[in-house]
DNA sequence: AATGTTTGTCTAGTGGCTGAACTAAGTTTA
DNA sequence: TAAACTTAGTTCAGCCACTAGACAAACATT
């Protein structure tokens, strides 16, 4: 109970935190800038800037442009204090990142497997992690955390309860990765961590409401309501994959049928081509990347098929609009590379809703590319450091 | 941006309003243990309390029982300090209530009618108003708001944008209240209401994230996520009830096929009833009290019709379970009055989903009668009283 | 009646914010 | 070129809310 008192620490706590985001956000900016942008008085300021600066969170770099009179001292965020990391922990690869504070990516090492165990898994993991610690430069603070989304569910806790694709279940990586590397390590869902990449640096940043759909395998979906991610009460929101779209539809290994993710994700679209007669080489299913390619050279059927996903899509898509009334939609993930073949028919199925429902309303396919979640996990870990960083000064 | 900066005027009013909260929560209580719960100083508790007093907000009663010391002086939050209305304007009737500031019902009327306009309806509105009035006791602050949940959308101002059932489009009923009254009026959603009403006094009161599924003539879903009220960025969330869940389903005039309302709601009942053979009186549509009482009477088709209805709602339930994972999900308005019968085939439906998702869930149908809207938007008014009145001190 | 406990008030002290004065360092104008 | 004007940033006294601890009041226990 106690944790909800106000008093001077907590006032103090929160001025500095909205100074250092003041200026992550408007970086390089003078002290007096910082006082009008924030309300704050210009002593206030100048304290906590001057903490600030001994912490080596910013630096001043040299004079800006007057505007009449003295030429301010122009701050900018020292975004390379420190380094994280985020990990993508997919069904067959694991994409891992190297980011500086403000989420530039300085090195990155993928690894490709199929089939491995929860352990070899972790070995790969280690080895990634280690191998971008050493192209870490050197630092104030050096790592500051470890981010890692994973394609299943997680816990409040941290701990991974259920991710099917890799057959896991009940893993605390989270505990593992700090025993060993002695920083703060956060776990979360890969479409959670995707949506607040797309939130912290891509096509999401100015939305409070934004709905990230991450179509791979399956269907997951990240939410951000209120400005602040929304994990339900045990860690379990965002399983719109697995939301009835046809009520006696197809049979899902969930228990439920007709389920959103088997008619609109990367393996009903590999399915579909399949059932279309379209073949790969060593008469395995076809693959995304193929199919992207026939596409792309005008092939017909592909292109048939991908419009008959974004129509499956697009009911999806018109549900979580009349659910959520979200400012902005994302879809991310392995589908995003077709989203050429895929808009239009979301577009089509769009036109049915109610007029006012689609103002204001932004639908986008992920700008990040293939880094969503790692950003996201990166950012986390980052925003984490600073939190705790000001909070015990 | 002024307004996200902290300073003495931010710390008191939160403390002060901790030191509310806790006297309602936990009348009656003594200043000391007010600071045992709060964690704030027993000098703080003392001047804050002194001030709620001076305001009348509050109120001592005789001292409490000893436990070894000097017997504590109990402290009443003052219920009867003001009071205010709460109004649920349905398709065909009015409820107004008059609450004290704790959400006691002290007064109600309501008003049944049958395709007036806007008007008309506002008419009515007004002498029932009027009514409530003129039962108020006399009291510190009077009448300190008024709530209203309306049966469609409501923009972040307060504009009735479209209540289709009513045939209202872009209606300022809160300027018009507010001008013959002369307090904050409070437009909500009226399953917006109703979820806020079951966080304050019903089954939900100790969720943070409870879902109201409003099921009358249509659906419509309030959301409470991280215990507020989600209301989208234009104030259009919730509207589950146009939920696809049959791709290729009956086309509804919202535009989309298949809408979970079509199959779930009152107006699907009566329409099953209809095509069974159910008919009421001068040849018009069998009414839901009606159903209510042949399934009372262990009439079969009625008995089948309900537990029809009932699957589909299990159907979008278990969607809701999926999309949000929960605390509590509550059924309320017309068809909670026929639990009973649906309950068992909710249940049924549930069985279908990952027992991780289940757990830690509770449903239920709601406590509060015909009452949650109403009661809900009263709260409103109190609550949004309680917050100014802090404030500007 | 003496001792110990609990409640509530009071007071001095602390810390953070504010406003205003002040210094520093520019630009503009005559 | 010097005077006048602007803007940036620091410093300091004053304010306000909270805290700790002393203290008085009121009660229970022995």
């Amino acid at each position: 109970m106690k944790s909800h008192t106000f008093n001077q620490h907590v006032v103090k706590k929160g001025n500095k935190s909205l100074v250092l985001q003041t200026i992550q956000e408007y970086t390089p900016i003078s002290r007096a800038d910082i006082a009008n942008k924030t309300g704050l008085n210009k002593g206030t300021v100048s304290s906590q800037v001057s903490e600030l600066l001994a912490e080596d969170l910013i630096l001043e770099s040299g004079p800006g442009v007057s505007s009449g009179g003295r030429r301010p001292v122009m701050l900018l965020f020292n975004h390379l204090a420190g380094y994280s990391i985020g990990v993508d922990i997919g069904v067959n690869y694991i994409l891992g990142i190297l980011t500086d504070l403000q989420g530039k990516i300085t090195n990155e090492k993928i690894s490709h497997f199929s089939e491995l165990t929860y352990e070899e898994i972790q070995i790969q993991l280690n080895m990634i992690i280690d191998s971008l610690l050493l192209s870490m430069p050197p630092s104030s603070y050096g790592l500051v955390g470890i981010g890692v989304g994973v394609p299943g569910t997680v816990s409040t806790k941290g701990e991974i309860l259920l991710a099917p694709n890799l057959n896991w279940r009940n893993k605390d990586l989270k505990r593992s990765l700090e025993e060993k590397y002695d920083v703060p390590v956060l776990i979360e869902n890969e479409a959670n961590a995707g949506a607040y990449g797309e939130k912290k640096f891509g096509a999401g940043q100015s939305s409070e409401n934004l709905i990230y759909i991450s179509v791979g395998i399956g269907i997951g979906v990240g939410l951000i309501l209120n400005g602040v991610l929304y994990k339900g009460h045990s860690g379990f929101s965002g399983e719109l994959g697995h939301m009835t779209i046809e009520v006696d539809g197809l049979l899902c290994r969930c228990g439920n049928q007709g389920c959103w993710e088997l008619y609109a994700s990367e393996k009903a679209l590999v399915n579909s081509a399949a059932e279309n007669g379209i073949r790969a080489e060593e008469g395995k299913k076809p693959s995304l990347e193929m199919l992207n390619k026939l596409a792309e050279g005008g092939d017909p059927v592909a292109i048939n098929i991908f419009r008959n996903i974004g129509d499956y899509l697009g009911i999806g898509i018109n549900n979580i609009i009349n659910i959520f009334n979200p400012e902005q939609i994302i879809v991310g993930n392995r589908l995003a590379s077709s989203g050429k073949w895929l808009r239009e028919s979301i577009k089509e199925r769009q036109k049915q809703m109610l007029r006012t429902h689609q103002k204001d309303l932004n639908f986008c396919f992920s700008q990040l590319s293939r880094y969503s979640a790692a950003l996201g996990a990166s950012a986390y870990a980052s925003e984490n450091f600073l939190a705790i960083n000001i909070q015990d000064v």
